[in-house]
DNA sequence: CCCTGGCCGCTTTTT
DNA sequence: GCGGCCAGGG
């Protein structure tokens, strides 16, 4: 026995600890430390959350609890003069040692980290794998809605539903949605399927069933519609062995309520859960975790009431509001202390986030220096704003900045089409990220419409879409038809349409649907047999959906090439999961990805997107347009003071990206949505002290000539550009490939794309439009004159 | 069954 | 200003 008593050990460890995670300031250490109990993390923006995330669980996973007094290790006076000079002097201790001080570990299976994108969940796993190695595999870090799919695969017969379920996205509801709407003899005009869709969700939110909402709408003639539709559409996703996005969580719910055994199971296996971006759960969401929480209480939630953005989802700020009231035992530790952007930048964004009330309250600071000013430029319209942001980017990337340094956010995706032209023009290299996404493209939609079929032939929605393309004389009659013996026998409409001779009323078509019928049961036979990828070159062989497309219209080359995108994309996945690849699960991986997850911050462009997407990323340089009364704060809530102040916090969202420059930006006035409007300069940036404002304005427009001002920029903005170009070329550029002649089939090399192969050449005043294949990164369309390019002989 | 022309309407959207 | 959606004619 050595001369320690467990006093001096339980201080010893402590300290230990504490060098342990020297790196994390006085209030994150608390975070790290905090295993058992409900915890609550108010994580200001850029306070290294993430990290903090990581460092709580790799300290879960080695040394345990780390304010337990149940010291059990007998450490002998050899190991704590090791330990002692570890900490005092900075001196290696072995594993052996380390492991001494190990009190209660925790086990990674049994840890559950839940996120909302598939790109937080994957950044998470990468950060734990290379902090903690193979064991961080064990641990389930993933969104709400994979989550509960896994564990609904392994019981959905105890809810009616098979293991191969599938997921219906938005749109695919969508579709159901407007069916029953049409089957119930319901007019759009008066009930839209919009609000029809909001308020199944918002039911679905609550926990109430079709029946619970039934028994509630009382004489309300829309509600009591609504209820139709409702019991219908949920009525018609059991038949189809389908499952939306709210029934993932909400399902889950129910079979934990329904089975307690289950429930217990899983509160036994998640001992510990940990939610990232509690302010955005919803209330059935809270359901899940609590329910999955309530047998230990090791909840830790971290969360920022002030970046809540998604209340017009149904995310609810009492969540987090509420936390200390359902949790009393809870403690709460915010993270104050600003890592990533400079005074200036975060004092404007304290500064605008004063003005909401109902906040839990929090002080952001930085150690980091006040540096530049935020720039506010009113330009005289959208293209001269969008200008300004390009010579703003050509004139950095000249003195030494990547491209993929700066963002532009925005309020609206339709808000991106004139910076895209403009970028175009100038050769900027950029990327949107959202609005279309390539999972939601017709094409791409159609081809994983086939599979699923393939999969789950009684998916009705997605046989409907395919049944008829490509074109095989099968009309929306016939279907509806084929659908309705399909109820009366009691039968999946596949086996209606094999035996479509059988039947008076299919008759005439039955031909063509019997061809259709052998074709999918080729394909499922096939599917037995076949890995995925051979499978989708069969599909797309015996459907003829190339030909189909190409015949369809000329310009479709962009469709083809996404078909074949999604064939590498298939064989990416088969490769990242090997054996156990099969179409169950690439089906499941595509329904519950989205774009954003694609983002890559390695290739060198500039990105825009939403503000909304760009919550968690951070950009050296922001840019933010259209701060104008009407769009931002959007028209619709200025009426309302809560959406104003929603907006408010999208705003501080917005702000709170920006490391090292801000530019904030508005207009004269700006054509949206096909006419003109003159709105006045933000609330938002009118509420950041003048003191950290470098206020900038085009000459005023109204003493120019009429219709020169846009030509006028945009000419200067062309020289502009095309010298930094020259600047930046580093004289693999000649000044002589300005007038050069292209022709399709030319193979050239561009700065930043690489080597391409011409595809088309649209002539465009003086310049041409080229269209160029390059061949790391696909299709661009370029100018000609700026794109300083180099043609290759 | 399929094509076309006119009309509406229009934020944000982690899944 | 653009795209989605429906109605009506071929």
């Amino acid at each position: 026995m050595n001369n320690y008593n467990l006093y001096d050990l339980i201080k010893l460890r402590k300290n230990f600890l504490e060098k342990e995670f020297s790196q994390m300031n006085n209030m994150q250490q608390s975070a790290i430390f905090h295993v058992n109990g409900p915890l609550l993390i108010l994580a200001g923006a850029g306070s290294g959350k993430t990290t903090v995330i990581v460092n709580r669980i790799a300290n879960m996973l080695t040394y345990g609890d780390a304010y337990s007094s149940d010291f059990i290790g007998e450490l002998a006076d050899s190991d704590i003069i090791k330990i002692k000079n570890y900490i005092e002097q900075n001196c290696n201790i072995d594993t052996d040692t380390k492991n001494l001080l190990a009190i209660n570990k925790v086990n990674p299976c049994q840890i559950l980290a839940i996120t909302f994108t598939n790109k937080a969940a994957n950044e998470l796993k990468e950060r734990l794998y290379s902090k903690l190695g193979n064991c961080a595999n064990d641990i389930w870090a993933s969104t709400f809605h994979s989550t509960c799919s896994r564990i609904l695969r392994a019981h959905a017969e105890k809810l009616g539903y098979s293991n191969h379920f599938t997921i219906y996205d938005t749109e695919d509801s969508k579709r159901l949605v407007k069916d029953c709407q049409k089957s119930l003899n319901i007019d759009d005009r008066i009930l839209s399927y919009r609000s029809i869709i909001s308020e199944i969700s918002h039911a679905k939110d609550n926990y109430l069933s079709s029946q619970e909402f039934k028994n509630n709408v009382g004489n309300d003639f829309r509600l009591q519609k609504i209820s139709e539709v409702y019991s219908l559409y949920q009525n018609k996703l059991q038949e189809a062995d389908a499952m939306d996005f709210d029934d993932l969580v909400l399902n889950t719910v129910k079979l934990f309520k329904l089975f307690p055994e289950v429930l217990e199971y899983y509160q036994n296996k998640f001992k510990y859960i940990l939610v990232d971006e509690y302010q955005d759960t919803n209330h059935i969401q809270y359901m899940f975790i609590n329910l999955l929480a309530k047998k230990y209480k090791n909840l830790c939630v971290v969360g920022d009431d002030d970046q809540s953005i998604y209340k017009f989802r149904g995310a609810t700020i009492e969540n987090i509001m509420n936390f200390e009231k359902n949790y009393p035992e809870a403690m709460v530790i915010r993270l104050e202390q600003n890592y990533r952007s400079t005074k200036n930048i975060l004092n404007a964004a304290n500064a605008v986030i004063a003005n909401n009330v109902n906040r839990k309250g929090k002080n952001l600071w930085t150690n980091n220096d006040a540096g530049d000013k935020i720039n506010v430029h009113t330009a005289y319209n959208e293209h001269d704003e969008a200008n300004y942001i390009t010579n703003v980017i050509l004139d950095e990337v000249s003195r030494g900045r990547k491209y993929s340094d700066f963002a532009v956010l925005y309020r609206m995706n339709t808000q991106s089409n004139i910076l895209e032209k403009t970028f175009v023009k100038s050769g900027i290299p950029y990327r949107i990220i959202g609005g279309f996404r390539f999972y939601e493209r017709k094409e791409i939609k159609d081809m994983i419409a086939y599979l699923n079929v393939i999969n789950n032939p009684s998916d009705e929605i997605r046989l409907r879409r395919i049944i008829n393309y490509p074109k095989r004389s099968i009309g929306e009659k016939t279907i509806n038809t084929a659908m309705e013996l399909a109820h009366q026998h009691q039968t999946s409409i596949l086996e209606i349409i094999k035996r479509a001779n059988e039947f008076e009323d299919l008759k005439r078509s039955s031909s063509k649907l019997m061809e259709f019928s052998i074709l999918i049961e080729n394909l499922i036979e096939a599917s037995k047999k076949l890995s995925l990828s051979e499978l989708y070159n069969l599909l797309l062989e015996k459907t003829n959906y190339i030909k189909a497309l190409k015949e369809d219209k000329e310009n479709n080359e962009d469709r083809v090439e996404n078909i074949r995108e999604l064939a590498s994309n298939i064989i990416k996945y088969e490769q990242e999961n090997g054996e156990s690849a099969n179409l169950p699960g690439f089906l499941e991986e595509v329904s519950l990805m989205t774009d954003i997850d694609n983002y890559d911050s390695k290739s060198d462009s500039v990105v825009m997107m939403t503000i909304h997407s760009a919550k968690g990323l951070e950009f050296p340089v922001i840019f933010l347009p259209g701060f104008e009364e009407g769009i931002f704060p959007g028209i619709q809530a200025t009426y309302n003071q809560s959406e104003v102040d929603e907006e408010r916090r999208l705003a501080y969202v917005g702000i709170t990206r920006a490391k090292e420059k801000l530019y904030i930006l508005n207009t004269d006035s700006r054509m949206l949505y096909g006419s003109t409007s003159r709105n006045k300069i933000s609330r938002f940036t009118q509420e950041i002290p003048s003191e950290l404002i470098n206020k900038t304005r085009a000459r005023d427009w109204k003493k120019l000539e009429p219709g020169t001002v846009v030509s006028k920029s945009l000419y200067e903005t062309r020289i502009q550009s095309a010298q930094s170009a020259r600047n930046f070329g580093q004289g693999v550029i000649h000044q002589e490939i300005d007038h050069q002649t292209y022709n399709i089939g030319d193979i050239v090399t561009h700065k930043t794309f690489g080597q391409g192969i011409i595809i088309s050449v649209k002539p465009m005043g003086n310049d041409n439009l080229l269209e160029i294949n390059f061949d790391n990164i696909g299709s661009k369309k370029l100018m000609s004159n700026y794109a300083k390019l180099s043609k290759n002989s």
